[in-house]
DNA sequence: GCATCACATTCGCTTGGACGAATATGTAAA
DNA sequence: TTTACATATTCGTCCAAGCGAATGTGATGC
């Protein structure tokens, strides 16, 4: 589900990222792969809540998603036209200089490292982070 | 008026984008100061709704404004922060590589080059266009 | 089979934002 | 100062989108 890349809208992108749940997602999967359960734990929303957003970032094809057993990966797509992967680029790095933004990054680097994970995920996938900008454990 | 520049929110910047009419006016900002009567004329919308976009990017601080006389003309804004530059660079990078964005300033080139404009442009200031790729006239 | 877990979707409800129409503001010219 | 012109703002309406609550789906384990 969710292969082919469709044709990039600017418009559809600015809308997907119109929100602030769904740049604190974007933001997230800026560092590789998480699962859903991982996304509810660190923005402390409803999974009803994220799920939702997942599958409108998912639509408007700014990622894409994996199953593996119970549990969905969703990671960013790099979209087919040079100019999009671009915009992209810069959209992330944005993110990833915002105070709030970091605060949550870092929170996800903590439950990775973490040996003990809370019990909401108990049995999850932990996330592989490939961030250049590696936060210390 | 319009001259300082609050602490740069991606959220914001999003949000002012996440609209057709908006990403339009700023697509036809990207070679140069336009006032607002252009803008009504190339976009072939009314001048309240132009004028409530506008001053929409106004507040996002995207663009700036500035009198002449009767005329207000607007142009874009560098943010002061680094990465919101480059961000905004490939925003109107992506914007310029649009085929309707592109019949938009195509529009407005040839309006510009005309040695006789519309009635509804009688007087008006002509905007300088400083394009990099300059369509021929 | 049935139960459980992770996640997705649907359903009403409510709110934000875009719109046309009307009106206000600011400037210049008569 | 009256008029005309360019632009800005307000007002009321309507629609899209976000929300919580409930329910549906797909996979695993017993």
């Amino acid at each position: 589900m969710s292969k082919a890349t469709p044709t990039f809208s600017i418009e559809l992108f600015f809308r997907a990222l119109a929100d602030r749940t769904r740049l604190r997602l974007l933001n997230l999967m800026s560092d590789g792969e998480i699962c859903v359960c991982f996304f509810t734990e660190i923005l402390d929303e409803s999974q009803p809540k994220v799920s939702r957003h997942l599958a409108y970032l998912r639509r408007a094809g700014i990622v894409a998603s994996r199953r593996e057993g119970k549990w969905m990966h969703y990671r960013m797509q790099e979209p087919a036209e040079e100019r999009a992967r671009a915009l992209l680029r810069a959209t992330v790095d944005s993110l990833r200089n915002d105070p709030a933004m970091q605060r949550d990054r870092q929170k996800l680097s903590r439950l990775c490292c973490s040996p003990r994970l809370p019990a909401s995920l108990n049995g999850a996938p932990v996330p592989v982070l490939n961030g250049s900008v590696r936060t210390t454990c």
